[in-house]
DNA sequence: CGTTTTTGACCAGCGC
DNA sequence: GCGCTGGTCAAAAACG
């Protein structure tokens, strides 16, 4: 091959990732071809040669470091073995060494180049946890606010307006991903504030169906706990007793639980000295093939990237169930059981995860086990399934980011305060499925990365103004991922 | 010897 | 009040 053949292959692979920001299905990152070509072609040729190329490259790979340990491997992986000895077999077969050295200077090169963009990665890196821990601080120093007005409100047109402001900035926040080693500064605080929000949501909706006092006061203790001991669960299939989240956990107990023959361990996290964080591990009684872990609290410690995938998880599931709560329908369900008595299809992202109230604590489950499109049973009807033309990773992408899952119910008159509520966070959500399934992880770690490079706000809030209907008899929400069971996610398995 | 796991006991919540 | 169940505790055992 020649240098001019070289460089028409980097340019095709350069299209294809232009392609692919461009909303194209697209492959790159997805198979071990493509995973050399993002090392040389890509970024080569995208650096140094546009300045606006340049940012779009660092923020790539900005995207696969944050999220995915596993895609950074092949990004340090060294290439000048593999290469070279296709270089030797093409100097061998053409007994041209000219060339040769020259495509080793080349590859010298690319290889210097490399070392410099991932120093320049961890710069990136850097300031977008900075940005993070600047973006948390505000939404704390606002939910303080927010407190104080409780306290002293002042007129109503008023704190509609900031609320506005302030959930919208919480959007921003939640869509970055909570980061977990800030939490660790102010977990505790963050869970009083998380129940706050609740209660605060709360105290408004009573004041508006004019509840008494008392009442109010027990729904808000109750929605407290609630909202405390919101849950995570992933269930995966694994022959490991544990999926791998990056923490370090320490087994406390053990028991049989009703209707599994198979037990449930109890593990509680041992990364912090006084981490509330717990989990529970037990394997499906219809499928013993299948790891069901449950995951509940925050961590108050640093947590390293490899664990940053489920906890931010956790933590933005528990936005959303204290968002799905802030309408009365919510409520109701959220403290009466009878609504959550069924499955409801999760609105937007119908196979992916599972939001379940049912007594005594909302969970959402993350289901990377169901083929994808299928439905649990007792989906409710009306929920409209983003995944049926299957087609693949862009589908998939297109239900995380597609439609917010909090309007529960389909009121009018509280929809547009759900329109300014906390967003389930997408990329908790791709991160928890990495971190379940690592086969996963280039394919998402590619349309994870274009989510932070597009900025994409917009697909996140526009869509929130969908309405979708509830009956009011479902109690869970169903959203799932399975490449096992869908050629399209298959065919971007990583080796 | 320190840490982790095991396992029986204990407690709280819930329904009857 | 009683029994059932889920969750946690803590002492003993196992492990590295």
């Amino acid at each position: 091959m020649r240098r001019d053949d070289h460089e028409n292959e980097h340019e095709k692979h350069s299209f294809k990732e232009v392609d692919f920001f461009h909303g194209s299905t697209c492959s790159r990152g997805f198979s071990e071809e493509d995973d050399h070509t993002i090392n040389n072609s890509g970024v080569q040729d995208g650096y140094g040669e546009d300045g606006n190329d340049d940012g779009l490259k660092l923020q790539i790979d900005t995207g696969l470091k944050l999220q995915v340990s596993r895609t950074i491997d092949f990004v340090e992986k060294p290439i000048v073995d593999d290469e070279v000895e296709v270089l030797e077999i093409h100097d061998d077969n053409q007994n041209n060494k000219d060339e040769l050295v020259v495509l080793r200077e080349e590859i010298v090169r690319k290889n210097v180049e490399n070392q410099r963009l991932k120093t320049l990665l961890n710069q990136v890196t850097n300031s977008y946890q900075a940005l993070q821990m600047q973006i948390s601080t505000v939404r704390q120093h606002q939910l303080d606010q927010n407190k104080s007005r409780k306290v002293h409100p002042t007129t109503e047109t008023q704190n509609d307006d900031e609320t506005i402001n302030e959930r919208t900035k919480q959007q921003m926040g939640q869509f970055l991903g909570p980061r977990d080693d800030e939490q660790s500064n102010r977990s505790h605080d963050q869970r009083e504030d998380g129940a706050n929000i609740g209660k605060s949501s709360i105290s408004t909706n009573m004041q508006r169906v004019g509840m008494a006092p008392a009442a109010t006061v027990e729904a808000e203790e109750a929605h407290e706990v609630t909202m405390r001991r919101a849950r995570v669960s992933v269930r995966a299939r694994s022959e490991a007793n544990m999926i791998s989240d990056g923490c370090q956990w320490r087994k406390y107990g053990q028991k049989m639980a009703k209707g599994n023959p198979c037990p449930r361990a109890y593990y509680r996290c041992t990364m912090g000295s006084s981490c509330p964080v717990r989990k529970q591990v037990q394997r499906c009684a219809e499928d013993r093939t299948i790891l069901i872990t449950t995951y509940e609290g925050h961590h108050n410690h640093p947590l390293p990237n490899a664990a940053v995938a489920m906890a931010s998880t956790t933590s933005s599931a528990a936005s959303m169930l204290i968002a799905g709560s802030k309408s009365s329908t919510a409520i109701d369900g959220l403290l009466n059981p009878p609504m959550f008595s069924q499955p409801t299809a999760l609105p937007g992202l119908p196979s992916l995860a599972t939001i379940s109230a049912s007594a005594p604590f909302p969970t959402i489950t993350l289901d990377l086990t169901r083929p994808q499109g299928s439905q649990p049973q007792g989906n409710n009807s009306n929920i409209p399934c983003a995944n049926t033309n299957g087609s693949g990773l862009a589908s998939l992408m297109q239900q995380l980011l597609g439609q917010s899952p909090n309007n529960f119910n389909g009121s009018s008159e509280l929809n547009r305060e759900n329109h300014n509520l906390p967003l389930i966070d997408p990329l908790s959500i791709a991160k928890a499925a990495l971190a379940a399934d690592p086969t996963l992880a280039s394919a998402l770690a590619a349309a994870i990365s274009s989510i932070i490079i597009k900025g994409n706000f917009e697909s996140l809030t526009n869509n929130v103004n969908s309405n979708v209907n509830n009956n009011g008899k479902g109690n869970e929400n169903v959203m799932q991922i399975d490449k096992d069971n869908n050629p399209d996610l298959s065919s971007f398995t990583q080796n």
